[in-house]
RNA sequence: GGAGGAGUACCCAAGUGGUUGAAGGGGCUAGCUUGGAAAGUUAGUAGGUCGGAAACGGCGCAAGGGUUCAAAUCCCUUCUCCUCCGCCA
C-alpha cells in the first residue's frame, strides 16, 4: 500500500514514477482530493463528538448532584445532529480510498530500467558458459518419458493439465533438492527453517498483495471460511508477523520456508503447456526478510547471493537479470530475476527471483517496529527470494547434466543425499 | 459434530449504565537507601492509531454491529482459546 501522506506531498513524481510500469496512474490525484474531504469531515466530526462528550459527562455529574439534566438533555439533542450523516459519508470516502490504494502496486525504485516487458530487463552478470553438448540434447519432458521418472498422462488423468507425477529418482531428485536447498539457507545462510499453514486468509493473501487485484490466479476453497491456497510460501510467511510491533533487537528476521505453491496460472494459457516448467503445483524454497529500512538494499544484495548459491553449488549456468519497470510485481520495488540456462529452449529461464518490498507489505499488513522503547513504531521493509523454485532446479539438472545414452548425472553435492550418481 | 467455560493494558486481575479519560498486584524504568547488591521505599508505566503546526482532540476493555445523552458493563453477529464427550492421522 502507497503511504497517503508521501502520495499528498508528491502526488506527481509518485504517479510519473508509477506511470513507468506502462499504465495510467493519474487517477490518484482524485485520491488525494478524496483525502483532502476526508480529513475536512473528520475534524467536523470529531469537534462535534468532543461537544458531546463533554455534555454527556456533565448530565452524570448533574445526576450525582440531583441537578436536573434537562437544559443538558436539549442541548444535545441539536448537536447529535447530523454525526451520522457525516460518518457515513466519511467511510464510503475512506473504503473508496482504500481500493484504491490496494489496487495500486508499489511504486518502482527510480533507479531501474525503465522498460515495457521482459526484453527490457537488464542483464548484471553471467555466471558460467551454456552448457555445450557433442550429442542432440533432449528436452527435461523426452528425458523424464524415457527415464520414467515423470508421468505426464497419470498426473492427467489424477488430476488434469499442469500436474505431474513424479516417480522413482525423479520424485528423489525433487525431495532431496527441497532438503538440500533448506539446508543450505538453515545451515550455512543462518535463515530460521519454517513450515507455515498451505491454506491461507483473505487478509494474510491481501497483505501480501495477492488481494484484491489478483484473485483470479488463486485457487480459493470452497468453504465458508474461503482459504486460499498458498501461492508462494511469501504470503504465510510475510504474514506471520502481520500487526505486530517488532523490536529493534529482533530484527533483521530471516526465515527460509519450504512449501508447495499452487496457481491458476489463468494469464498464460498455452505458454510452456510441455513439461514442468509451467504448473498449477510446485515446490519451491524461499528466503524471506524483514528488515530495517536503511537495512534493505543490503539484504537485497546479500539474499541474492544467498540464491545463487544453489545454483553455483549445482555447478549450473545462470545469469541475473535487473527487472524493468514493464516487468516488475505488483508489490514490489525492485527485483532480481536469476534465470538458469535450459538447452532446450535454447535460452535463460527464470529460476528464482529476490525482491524488496521495502514498506508496502509492511504498510498493509501493519508490520512494525521500533528503534527503542519511546520510540515511534515504523513500518519494516520485507524482502522475499527464492532459493530457489524446485521443479525448475529439476529441469535445469536434467537438461544440463544429461550424457549421451539418454542418463543423467547427478551433480556431486546431491550425490551424499541421492545415494546415488546417476539416473538412469 | 455435541455440551460447557473464557477473552480487560507487558503479565495476573477487579469491574453489570455516568469522577473508569480502567482499581489492585506483578514486571519494567527512575530516585532514595547500600561499599555494592538484595530487601525496603517513593514515583512513572495504555500502547497504538487518526486529525492538528501545536495546544489538544477522536477512537480503543477479542473483532464488528446495535440500544442510550452516556457502554468494559445491556442486545446481536463473528473470531480465538480452554475443559469434557464423540470422531480421527
Amino acid at each position: 500500500m502507497l503511504d497517503l501522506k508521501e502520495l499528498r506531498e508528491n502526488v506527481d513524481q509518485v504517479i510519473e514514477l508509477l506511470n513507468r510500469r506502462g499504465d495510467d496512474f493519474s487517477y490518484l490525484k482524485e485520491v488525494v482530493a478524496l483525502d483532502e474531504k476526508r480529513r475536512e469531515i473528520i475534524q467536523t466530526v470529531e469537534s462535534t463528538k468532543a461537544k458531546r462528550n463533554d455534555i454527556s459527562k456533565k448530565i452524570g455529574q448533574y445526576k450525582r448532584e440531583k441537578k436536573d439534566p434537562q437544559p443538558l438533555f436539549d442541548e444535545i439533542a441539536q448537536i447529535g445532529q447530523g454525526v451520522k450523516t457525516l460518518e457515513k459519508e466519511l467511510e464510503d470516502i475512506e473504503q473508496e480510498i482504500q481500493h484504491h490504494l490496494m489496487m495500486t502496486p508499489n511504486v518502482p525504485h527510480p533507479d531501474i530500467p525503465v522498460g515495457k516487458d521482459e526484453s527490457d530487463n537488464e542483464i548484471i552478470k553471467t555466471e558460467g558458459e551454456p552448457t555445450t553438448f557433442d550429442f542432440e540434447p533432449l528436452a527435461h519432458w523426452d528425458l523424464a518419458q524415457s527415464l520414467d521418472i515423470i508421468d505426464f498422462d497419470r498426473a492427467t488423468k489424477v488430476a488434469g493439465s499442469r500436474f505431474a507425477v513424479y516417480k522413482g529418482l525423479g520424485a528423489r531428485l525433487e525431495r532431496v533438492l527441497i532438503q538440500f536447498m533448506s539446508d543450505l539457507h538453515a545451515h550455512e545462510h543462518g535463515y530460521t527453517e519454517i513450515l507455515p499453514p498451505y491454506l491461507v486468509n483473505e487478509a494474510s493473501m491481501t497483505a501480501t498483495g495477492q488481494l484484491p487485484k489478483f484473485k483470479e490466479d488463486a485457487f480459493q476453497i470452497r468453504d465458508e471460511r474461503g482459504f486460499y491456497l498458498n501461492p508462494t510460501a511469501e504470503v504465510p510467511t510475510i504474514n506471520l508477523h502481520r500487526d505486530e510491533i517488532l523490536d529493534a533487537k529482533e530484527i533483521p528476521i530471516s526465515y527460509t520456508a519450504f512449501t508447495t505453491a499452487f496457481r491458476k496460472e489463468a494469464g498464460s494459457a498455452g505458454r510452456d503447456t510441455r513439461g514442468i516448467i509451467r504448473q498449477h503445483q510446485f515446490n519451491k524454497v524461499e528466503l524471506i526478510k524483514f528488515t530495517k529500512p536503511e537495512d534493505s538494499y543490503n539484504a537485497l544484495d546479500e539474499m541474492l547471493t544467498h540464491s545463487e548459491k544453489v545454483l553455483k553449488l549445482l555447478k549450473l549456468p545462470y545469469r541475473v537479470v535487473n527487472l524493468c519497470t514493464g516487468d516488475l510485481g505488483f508489490s514490489m520495488r525492485k527485483t532480481y530475476d536469476i534465470e538458469v540456462w535450459l538447452p532446450s529452449y535454447n535460452t535463460y529461464r527464470e529460476i528464482g527471483s529476490i525482491s524488496n518490498a521495502e514498506a508496502y507489505q509492511a504498510r498493509r499488513g501493519n508490520i512494525k517496529f521500533k528503534r527503542d522503547a519511546k520510540s515511534k513504531p515504523e513500518f519494516v521493509h520485507t524482502l522475499n527470494g527464492s532459493g530457489l523454485a524446485v521443479g525448475r532446479t529439476v529441469v535445469a539438472i536434467m537438461e544440463n547434466y544429461q550424457q549421451a545414452d539418454g542418463t543423467i548425472k547427478i551433480p556431486d553435492v546431491l550425490v551424499p543425499y541421492m545415494k546415488t550418481d546417476i539416473i538412469k
